[in-house]
DNA sequence: TTATCATATGAACAATCATTCATATGTTTA
DNA sequence: TAAACATATGAATGATTGTTCATATGATAA
């Protein structure tokens, strides 16, 4: 059975919570809907939230968590803030899940 | 803005749904490490509980949830059941996440 | 400065979920 | 058969989380 082996090949703990962490924030509908949109083109706050036809709050709060774990990056203009994706990471981890949804 | 172009690119709420659900199924420490187990070999149920140092009955209610979501598979022999990985979606959503989170 | 607009955030509530415990199902061996 | 073993599952519980409401922060325009 070889236990060793198999958990010496294990990520650190830390690394198991950060992992687990980041699918978290792709397993919520209104976060990928948000994730979506940014695919388009880069979108501020209001924006976002017409578009989903959701409350400035309720955006605001999924775009911190999008924020805190580098999914999401933003620039300012004035008064709006423009939220976009951080990276190409996040188009493909979205095109991984879809591709195995989509199978059979 | 053009909301309505935009919202023609998303995926329909059911898809959405299963994206999301997908992705709650990785958001999990312990289901993670039952993959990473799972990435060396098949393994049976009472092996994983030792590996990972946990309850049969909590590994046992984890690979229904990973079954469930066509994670991983089943093969059985005898009175044991071996478990291994659905397919490779599954090692490169890993794989993308690991990425991520080692970045910068 | 003051008023207005865009965004952020704290508290509260309902819903979801991982684990435990006890027990059930199903397979093999005696 | 019955006993032993491997796995599955239902109920209960504590913890986590998405949304709402109210309000705070920060930027621009008057």
């Amino acid at each position: 059975m070889d236990k060793d082996r198999i958990m010496s090949n294990m990520p650190e703990e830390t690394e198991l919570y950060d992992l687990a962490e980041l699918f978290k924030v792709f397993g919520d509908s209104t976060r990928i809907r948000i994730l979506y949109v940014l695919s388009e083109k880069e979108e501020c706050v209001g924006n976002i939230a017409q578009i989903l036809n959701m409350t400035q709050s309720a955006i605001s709060h999924q775009l911190r968590i999008l924020k805190q774990n580098k999914l999401v990056k933003i620039r300012r203009e004035g008064k709006q803030i423009y939220y976009s994706l951080a990276d190409e990471h996040v188009r493909v981890i979205l095109a991984m899940g879809k591709e195995h949804i989509e199978e059979d």
